[in-house]
DNA sequence: CGGATCCATGAG
DNA sequence: CTCATGGATCCG
């Protein structure tokens, strides 16, 4: 039901986008038009129409993205995050990773691409940025948000970043980010440069050698003053060691490689702040990362013994939990032990 | 029997 | 939180 929302709307968009890239052109070839109606090319642009990119920007209901046909990616995501946005209780166990029905087939990308490809499938709009409802994060796990990313990548450094986009909230009453892949360079011995990039499954799937965040955030809404971060970062694994600021470019250094303008109602750039000034860019150290993945673990446990590993394994990597963490392992411990004992006696 | 799907387990 | 994988299960 909720779906047949979605695809109105997103018709809707679709011929919009189709309506006004005609009308553009149309203005363009005005001044030699106005003395010639029936030209040839005007005639060719009413019998067989323009070439269609499938670029135009497509609405769900907590994200917008423009898809790119050719890589089987997208090009950006683009989300609005707020305090109470991310609260709920939407679980990504009811979701599934598969096609965008709205994708034409041709174009789209599958599941069996990056089954036993080597690559994880990356969210650009995160699953954890739309708990609030099942609806929403359902729409994430369509293939048109996602793109092949290094597993070890998305599970750390880029996952702590999408944590600390979330944190941002508690200090930026709007926060924005905008989320892509990249296909970067690399400059050779003799300074020419090539673009290398793999593909993967029956559908070519283009593996990103870069992704990008951009991330525009604001105080309140009483308040004008914006800060904005960007940030390029490697699609391989990335340790503790490396602080979020050093892969920090300018936005229009970001722009230049994308061939994206971002934010583009934002007049006076020059004024807006540098995000890093006035937030720490700080990403979770290997401890507290571990206590929240540990938290994260806890909190899914099905079995005692599975439990008590999950602590066993917390205390090898010599981490004492927290009190949030205990009371977390208590509660959980407590529930178990009485399904457990509610599995024991089947008959009465 | 092949294919789709659900579920439990496990790793960073 | 971020994911993948293998086995059980169900169905045409």
């Amino acid at each position: 039901m909720a779906s047949y929302v979605i695809s109105v709307r997103f018709v809707g968009g679709f011929v919009f986008g189709a309506a006004s890239g005609v009308a553009a052109l149309k203005l363009y070839l005005y001044e030699e038009q106005k003395t010639d109606k029936g030209s040839s090319i005007h005639r060719l642009i009413e019998r067989f129409g323009l070439p269609q990119t499938g670029a135009e920007s497509r609405f769900y209901m907590n994200h917008v993205l423009s898809y790119d046909q050719a890589l089987r990616t997208p090009r950006w995501v683009a989300e609005h995050l707020s305090a109470h946005r991310l609260l709920g209780q939407a679980q990504r166990k009811h979701c599934k990773f598969k096609p965008d029905p709205s994708i034409p087939e041709l174009f789209t990308a599958r599941n069996e691409d990056y089954l036993r490809s080597g690559w994880s499938r990356g969210h650009m709009a995160p699953a954890g940025d739309n708990k609030i409802s099942e609806q929403a994060m359902a729409e994430t796990f369509y293939l048109s948000n996602i793109v092949p990313q290094n597993y070890e990548n998305n599970a750390g450094f880029w996952n702590r970043l999408e944590i600390y986009c979330r944190e941002l909230t508690e200090r930026f009453g709007d926060v924005w980010v905008i989320s892509g892949p990249l296909l970067r360079p690399q400059t050779s011995d003799n300074g020419s440069k090539t673009v290398c990039y793999q593909l993967i499954g029956n559908d070519d799937v283009a593996v990103p050698t870069h992704l990008y965040k951009v991330i525009l955030a604001q105080k309140d809404s009483s308040s004008d003053s914006l800060a904005l971060g960007a940030f390029v970062v490697p699609n391989a694994p990335i340790g503790f060691d490396h602080p979020l600021m050093e892969f920090q470019v300018s936005l229009s250094d970001l722009e230049r490689m994308s061939g994206l303008t971002f934010f583009p109602a934002v007049e006076r750039r020059e004024e807006l702040k540098n995000l890093c000034d006035v937030d720490s860019c700080q990403l979770m150290d290997f401890k507290r990362f571990t206590l929240y993945i540990s938290g994260r673990k806890v909190a899914s446990a099905r079995t005692l013994t599975r439990l008590e590993k999950i602590m066993t394994e917390l205390k090898d990597a010599d981490i004492t939990p927290d009190e949030y963490l205990n009371n977390l392992y208590l509660e959980k411990k407590r529930e178990l032990e009485e399904k457990e004992e509610r599995e024991k006696k089947p008959e009465q």
